[in-house]
DNA sequence: TCATTAACACGGG
DNA sequence: CCCGTGTTAATGA
């Protein structure tokens, strides 16, 4: 398991505290569809995202999802990290996009680390700034662009996390994420095929243009 | 104008 | 048959 974290991690924390995170941290496996963290709960834990890919949801009163951000190999969500600090319930849904790893992390030690190692405090400000980023770019995409241009996103977002060219993803499951219906999605998944963009097969998508 | 909802036909597994 | 897909018609913002 040490081994791990130091593929993971070992680029950016000192060997200490990798050898501290492989005592503490808890490993836990997840599968492809997994509800990691649901809205309400209370988190006790600090998960670091070893590998895999997990997507952040949020929800509407009305029944309503949409896609906030994705995290990946050597992230941390930086909600749980707020919510851990302020002892509150989670804002957000974390769902399994890909099977993997995380580790979880007692919360005193976190906030222990925070004063004892610099890499730490680092990374958790980093993260923080990433995932303002993120947010903002979730909000232009809500704000500004038409769903054409969303879907578009979305694809190329999909195909670099999962460094693939072919989504196997159905127009439903798009359109829920985006918070729209499949009518919309197919209609524009269909003009994108005539345009070359891409090409549609049953239950995945393959991405003819690349970057 | 463009999204949504409901409805239907087609076809592959 | 069931599900994903493609399309249309009616309605709404």
């Amino acid at each position: 398991m040490k081994q791990h974290i130091q593929d993971a991690y070992g680029y950016i924390f000192e060997p200490v505290l990798i050898g501290e995170l492989s005592q503490l941290a808890v490993e836990y496996n997840f599968k492809e569809g997994d509800l990691l963290i649901e809205i309400g709960q209370y988190i006790k834990k600090m998960p670091l995202l070893l590998n895999g890919v997990i997507k952040i949801m949020r929800e509407d009163p009305d029944e309503g999802e949409l896609l906030l951000y994705f995290i990946e190999k050597g992230d941390t969500c930086a909600m749980t990290l707020t919510c851990c600090l302020g002892n509150s319930k989670s804002d957000i849904r974390a769902i399994a996009e890909t099977e993997g790893t995380v580790l979880m992390i007692p919360i005193e030690k976190m906030e222990e680390w925070m004063t004892l190692y610099q890499s730490w405090r680092r990374f958790v400000i980093n993260s923080y700034n990433n995932r303002l980023k993120e947010m903002l770019l979730a909000i232009d995409s809500l704000a500004f662009m038409k769903m054409e241009d969303r879907i578009i996103n979305y694809l190329k977002e999909k195909s670099k996390l999962i460094s693939n060219k072919t989504l196997n993803t159905t127009h439903q499951d798009i359109a829920n994420d985006l918070n729209t219906s499949r009518v919309v999605v197919s209609r524009i998944l269909k003009k994108l095929e005539n345009e070359k963009q891409i090409k549609l097969n049953r239950k995945s998508i393959d991405l003819l243009l690349q970057n």
